[in-house]
DNA sequence: CGCCTCCGTTGATGCAGATCAACCCGCGCC
DNA sequence: GGCGCGGGTTGATCTGCATCAACGGAGGCG
């Protein structure tokens, strides 16, 4: 499929991401807010709707976003195959637009209703300049990005599909899931294709996944984009990269325990 | 096989990496050391053999290394299975402990001769913070290594595996590579076996695939960490990714055209 | 209402790459 | 020299996932 922008709106967007929405977000955004208005920061509030597209003009790579609600997704187009989803951002995640690699095409696309402040690079480095504890907050947060991306890598590396599920299953579960009795509640912002993009699976494939993890009683679904694990255990042990996923939560307020 | 330490001194280390060490590093590794020491940054110099770990107590995350010349590997060991190459750094990069997410067991080790910069992340931030255009070098490395951690993500995810080997030996070329009259010399710092971690290939498949090269003339091998590419044009062409790996270099000086 | 399009599901089939095994080679060591 | 060992190569076989095709269901819209 090709990468054009489908930004007009949807009739009828789909279920309301309220764990995401609802999401404290990062010690770095949350330092930020807390300064108010006296900094010259002009930061940019942007609001989007599922599947808008993050406004760039070609070839702008000095600007900044801070995901403040929602989830957003950063996709490439490569001139002749498919296209991938590279990378998920969460609530209090920094979006570079450098940290994009150049492909044909690159792209920031809402997954959900998302929250976004934009602002201007060298502002924001000048404000972190004046304050190195928010310094050291926007570092954390970078090198948190990093460690996410190193998982991510390793999970396409090193595991096979059903642990690909999985560990998809607790990376969202940590990250907007909502505990609901011995359950958790996932309100997934990403589509049966763009989740296969995200785990290098054929959608095919992704499917039988999701169809036998249904049959072995580990996760029920509601609807399209609800499911809930009815059993974190067995999920959690049947991927090595559980641990990786959970030190990356310990270092922000997580809804799970 | 297990990540145990290897670091006693080897009788034979491999060939000496001219290219690397020979290498100009980035902008802000430049911008540092031209401070000279008035700064007071507590830097401390070390010096690696090839196969030697980064010392690092555990727990230790504030520790930030900067790369001046060779190549490291950043490694994890999942509790049940195979470990994992997850990150090469190559000269002007930083090394952040806290980037590298906590498997079972992380550790960075050197793949050949190499030269790092030890600081501790708190007085680093804080000169930082004093010079707003080495905050800015600092910050265009971070986004240069996340968008090649996009990239290793992308070859991952969406290539097959005479595209990934070629995708490898683009970026070798790009980062470490001479050009020898119409070939590009390389002096591979890795062994088969870490290659085909690298590139989440089995070590025999890998195997396959460069004698594939060599009959196919894309390549010549002098001896096994020596190899020369000798049609760029073709190598180039094959892989889909060469364009995002090529944009990513032109931030940083290159010996390449 | 009927049509259309997008998304997801399911079955049949083929292939790229993993796995297993044997072997070679270089090298350090006894 | 003989031996052991780690790393690399090559062949035979197996399998997990992609591919292709057909179908169904849900909206959206005239």
């Amino acid at each position: 499929m090709t990468l054009r922008d489908r930004e007009r709106p949807q009739a009828n967007p789909r279920a309301q991401p309220q764990a995401a929405t609802q999401r404290p977000a990062g010690a770095f955004l949350g330092r930020l807010t807390t300064l108010g208005d006296d900094a010259p920061l002009q930061a940019t509030p942007l609001k989007l709707r599922p599947r808008q597209r993050i406004p760039l003009a070609p070839a702008q790579d000095d600007l900044i976003f801070a995901l403040q609600t929602g989830v957003v997704s950063a996709r490439v187009a490569m001139t002749n195959s498919a296209a991938g989803l590279i990378t998920l951002y969460f609530p209090g995640d920094v979006i570079s637009v450098g940290a994009i690699p150049c492909f044909s095409e690159r792209l920031f696309v809402a997954a959900t209703q998302a929250d976004v402040l934009r602002f201007k690079a060298k502002p924001l480095l000048r404000l972190l300049t004046s304050d190195i504890e928010l310094l050291a907050a926007f570092d954390r947060q970078r090198d948190r990005q990093l460690a996410r991306a190193a998982v991510h890598a390793t999970i396409l590396a090193t595991l096979d599909g059903p642990q690909r599920l999985a560990a998809f299953l607790i990376e969202m579960a940590l990250e907007i899931g909502t505990p609901v009795g011995s359950t958790i509640a996932i309100d997934l912002p990403l589509s049966r294709t763009e989740i296969a993009q995200y785990l290098a699976l054929n959608a095919d494939t992704l499917s039988r996944l999701v169809s036998r993890f249904k049959t072995d009683g580990l996760i029920t679904q509601k609807s399209r984009h609800q499911v809930a694990l009815k059993n974190w255990r067995t999920i959690a042990d049947m991927c090595p990269v559980t641990p990786a996923l959970v030190a990356l939560e310990r270092n922000r307020p997580s809804p799970l325990s």
